[in-house]
DNA sequence: TAGATTTGGTTAGAGGCTGTAGCTATAGTG
DNA sequence: CACTATAGCTACAGCCTCTAACCAAATCTA
């Protein structure tokens, strides 16, 4: 009856469960950030918050549940921090902005590398991402795609604007996302397939050194994201200086 | 006493007991091919073998070990897939041979996923890795250092080059390993800077591949590679045609 | 060949987990 | 004030890993 109230002022009831609902996902980041998402256990946050075993189950329909949850939030909080550093960087020229967004992504992920990994890391086979999952990856790509939609075609991705443009025709949904990011754009293929390269890019670098691969080498992952943001920059066209 | 014979011709004990040892694998490959790495249960495979339980912790120590010896023998198997694939181009262009090396790590990955998954994918925090892992890695990429060891120095790799350098000279064994690899080379940084680049654009196309990212988007995984290890070898000026 | 030893296999069980069933008590609701 | 929805509980079924204690057969040794 209470007519839906954007956040708070619900009921006390409703308002109370969210509160716990906030308080036992806290405890499973705690749990994930010490032992990984294998360690997270339904039954060991009951106990650190105090309350026995199946009580949880009032909260979350099950662990995959939670997980969900830990999931969106994650999206959103990386999304966040990708439209912060677009925000930023907004006077900047478009290669420095690409370069920002990129580190922002990375410098996220390292912050809070088992939160990364959740968005990131290998899902479960058994996990069934909601449908919603689609909305929140596009959130985190789209300042990338605002950036790479003021380059120009590059040649040599031919092959790859072909498959991209039987994509965003065939598929509904992609136009629109690419138009609210980057409105005055007439053609989105070259930007929607420069961020895949992006992305591609900066999934291949940033999830190696936030497992530990780049472990016992030489090399900087932050020296790695800046010659391959430069170098896409660069094939596109993207106006250096500032 | 019998003077270790590399492989066979073991005392009979040996032998029953290597071969239990592969059926064991071999069940656990099929475990986790349908249901990942978290469906990887001692029990289960006891009963598929027709013992019950415990017996199975004679053969190896406990849940990790088996996972090690899965994660060694999928080493192999990579590096294996990739010395053929290089051996078979032997007469090809530079340019050309990189693109095949390419593929058939993709391949290889799209071959067996779930193998792929326990090289590739994020491991669980428990677990350490065994040190010889790193020469396993080593083998695999050696191909790739051999390929771009024909390749010229990228300018805008500098600040690459400067850290890679300082690896290479202050770590004992990576000097050899690329020497294995690419005995003519008189300076390596080029080509193990340029390993690097080809194996994070790798890892980051082929494990979004395998992991499921690319669902519901409209691009071919192999297109982006060509792409990728095209724009690769032009940076580093490597011989095309052939 | 006979005894000693190693080793593959067994069952029992401790301790952990997920998730369900069924109960109680209490906080909101009409 | 009566009623209902719900937060919590205990008990339990059914998985799992891994240890302990024991048995029997294969192998080694004297």
């Amino acid at each position: 009856m209470p007519p839906s109230a954007p956040d708070a002022a619900q009921t006390p009831r409703q308002r109370y469960r969210a509160q716990v609902q906030q308080e036992v996902k806290q405890a499973a980041l705690a749990q994930i950030a010490a032992g990984g998402i294998e360690a997270l256990s339904i039954n060991a946050i009951a106990k650190t918050l105090g309350m026995s075993g199946p009580a949880l189950y009032k909260y979350f329909r099950n662990r995959d549940d939670l997980l969900t949850a830990l999931i969106s939030d994650g999206y959103e909080d990386a999304a966040e921090a990708i439209r912060t550093a677009a925000h930023r960087t907004a006077d900047r020229s478009p290669r420095d902005r690409l370069l920002a967004l990129a580190h922002a992504y990375r410098d996220w992920a390292l912050a809070q590398p088992h939160r990364y990994l959740l968005l990131a890391g290998t899902p479960a086979m058994a996990y069934e991402a909601p449908a919603h999952t689609t909305d929140s990856a596009r959130a985190v790509m789209g300042p990338f795609v605002a950036v790479l939609a003021e380059g120009g075609p590059w040649p040599a991705a031919a092959p790859l604007y072909d498959e991209v443009r039987a994509w965003v025709t065939g598929t509904p949904g992609v136009a629109e996302w690419i138009a609210a990011y980057a409105p005055e754009t007439t053609d989105p293929v070259p930007a929607l397939a420069a961020s895949v390269l992006a992305w591609a890019r900066m999934h291949g670098i940033v999830s190696l050194e936030v497992q530990g691969n780049f472990k016992g080498m030489g090399h900087n992952a932050g020296t790695l994201l800046d010659l391959e943001m430069g170098a896409l920059a660069d094939a596109v066209g993207l106006a250096a200086g500032g």
